[in-house]
DNA sequence: CTATATTAGATAGGGAGGCTATGTATCGCA
DNA sequence: TGCGATACATAGCCTCCCTATCTAATATAG
């Protein structure tokens, strides 16, 4: 352990710096929707509560229950009572909400693809960016992967 | 050009996606301080005025404004009259704002070391993932260097 | 079968950080 | 000398996220 170099110290904090610049970028040019983050997950992981939710976010409940208001509002999720638990919510995304979803993805993908090829870096190197940061931000420092998420 | 490929799409979407977690979690947890990517700017790059700052950061003049009083107020940063011209700021490091900066980096640069390590990613994955950010916001689609603020 | 504890989600209130619009002082120049 | 341009500060607003708390429904103890 702590074998670490000055260059990782240094690297650490301007991936931050940088990843902090590209959220602020992609907000101010609108490029992804509001929401969209949460899309993503439905998406992936299925339907599922707001508290689920929230936990494979890393937000808080409250912070979910308002992105799934939004996006409900939108028409690109629906929220319907658990047949089983009238306490918990059915998040599902929409074919609205996922078309898009596709919609956002083509538009953005087309742009960051553009910009790839226009600099050093090929598409293992943006699966390699990712999963770093995945890496920094899953089983980190946060509790390790609770198990009541739900069946 | 545009010969990108569904892969594409989905890893720049789920860049963000991660790149806003991680910014989430080292905000929620204090692990960098306020104004710390000003003061790594300006050991970078040297004195300057605000506005030089604000086109650095990619942020606007205002939001630069208040970062560096932030700076100065914590005593990490000082803000002198540019002796040619009175207009401009002159910001620079005060020595307490360097050690300050050197020992974020080692806290956080460890922690970061120690998580990778417990990864299938080395110091070059994590270089990689700096340049690939990097690359999609410095000249991406912001004019390359120009000193136009635009309006 | 009630009474209590637990769980899912909603709402209230507040703070951090960013932006636009605008004000103020200084500089460059005709 | 007077006017546009430049550098920065301030005001007001917005978004996003958090903590604290409330309601409704379920699970469980007695």
């Amino acid at each position: 352990m702590s074998n670490h170099t000055a260059r990782h110290e240094e690297l650490a904090t301007e991936l931050v710096v940088r990843a902090g610049r590209l959220v602020r970028s992609v907000r101010a040019r609108g490029d992804l929707p509001p929401g969209h983050r949460v899309m993503a997950a439905l998406e992936q992981h299925g339907s599922m509560g707001v508290s689920a939710l929230a936990l494979l976010d890393g937000c808080t409940q409250p912070t979910m229950s308002t992105a799934v208001a939004g996006l409900v509002e939108r028409g690109w999720a629906t929220k319907t009572t658990h047949p089983d638990d009238a306490r918990s919510a059915l998040v599902s995304l929409t074919d609205l909400g996922r078309a898009t979803l596709r919609e956002v993805r083509r538009r953005y993908g087309t742009e960051i693809a553009e910009t790839l090829e226009n600099s050093p870096h090929s598409l293992a190197d943006l699966e390699v960016a990712v999963q770093v940061l995945t890496s920094l931000t899953s089983s980190t420092h946060d509790a390790p992967t609770d198990q009541k998420v739900m069946s």
